[in-house]
DNA sequence: CACAACTAAATTGTGCGCAACTCAATGACG
DNA sequence: CGTCATTGAGTTGCGCACAATTTAGTTGTG
């Protein structure tokens, strides 16, 4: 707990103030949410020749990697429910990249599967994860760590939750 | 550059292929985008209380800090342009915690001040820090570490942008 | 078999984020 | 002085996120 090295909030003896909480709350949860937001207009323009939103892209991604899959498991993977997936898929199927069908076993259920387009779709978006990685500066053990720590905190967050 | 302190990913040969990319871009972009959400839940239920939402919140936090401000100002204090601040702002107005009004000087600023109301919610506000860095489960060390990552990503993506 | 509990999608409503645009006020320049 | 570019807010439209609800299909139990 030195202060030394934080000039910042640094007047202040041991015990922190709710005063000091708000000001570094302030930085962190908006830190990450100014992150965020950039990450987003990055992917904005590097999906843009594409015609994919960022979360439309992180569907493709699992349909890409997993194949055929029900909703509830795209919902599982990217911690996204019906109310999100739903017109979302909607839309992705309106533009030709995948088809969904109720499920034989289960009526229930509907399995979103690949088009022909959607899984050549694959080729062009090579490119971009390269293009994103650039974009932030960062080395691949420095995300990789990041990636780590942010695990971790969505874990314990979704945990309190 | 070594890598025998990050055992994931090193089962490859010098040049890793855009299929990794692909699925090293799925984990961080999305790992992001998990975490920036699990915040806003644990956001939701710590500010239910005070009747704010996460960006609300935030805009009360730059009023705490600041003072009375034109919505240019806290614009660029949080990275938010009028297409999302003039509705979030209309909201905070109709709710009494803030007033809007022209400035003399220049009619085309909108100054907002907190009402009594608004600074009054100040000390019910402050026990949320508290309870969100608890949820993330991480020291303050760690959080400041973060905050500094997540900065830099930040001024990097949006010199990309 | 009938009925209750549960599950998967979809729908509805609210709010955020952002691009594109409008409008009024300001400032610069000839 | 008049004109034109710029600036600050606001509006519109679209898509995402999420809570709450609805609908239809499934499963469990008496």
């Amino acid at each position: 707990m030195s202060s030394s090295s934080t000039p910042a909030a640094a007047s202040h003896p041991p015990l922190a103030s709710d005063v000091d909480l708000l000001r570094l709350d302030h930085q962190v949860c908006f830190s990450l949410h100014a992150a965020s937001r950039a990450f987003g207009g990055v992917y904005r323009d590097a999906l843009k020749d594409l015609g994919l939103t960022y979360p439309q892209y992180l569907v493709m991604l699992v349909l890409w990697e997993h194949g055929p899959q029900p909703v509830k498991v795209i919902g599982e993977r990217l911690r996204l429910d019906s109310g999100t997936l739903s017109p979302l898929l909607k839309r992705l199927e309106t533009a030709g990249l995948v088809t969904r069908e109720r499920s034989a076993e289960d009526e229930r259920s509907v399995v979103v599967r690949l088009t022909e387009q959607g899984s050549d779709l694959r080729d062009r978006a090579l490119p971009v994860p390269l293009k994103i990685l650039s974009a932030t500066g960062l080395s691949v053990p420095e995300v990789l760590a990041l990636q780590q720590l942010l695990g971790r905190i969505t874990n314990a967050l979704d945990q309190a939750h």
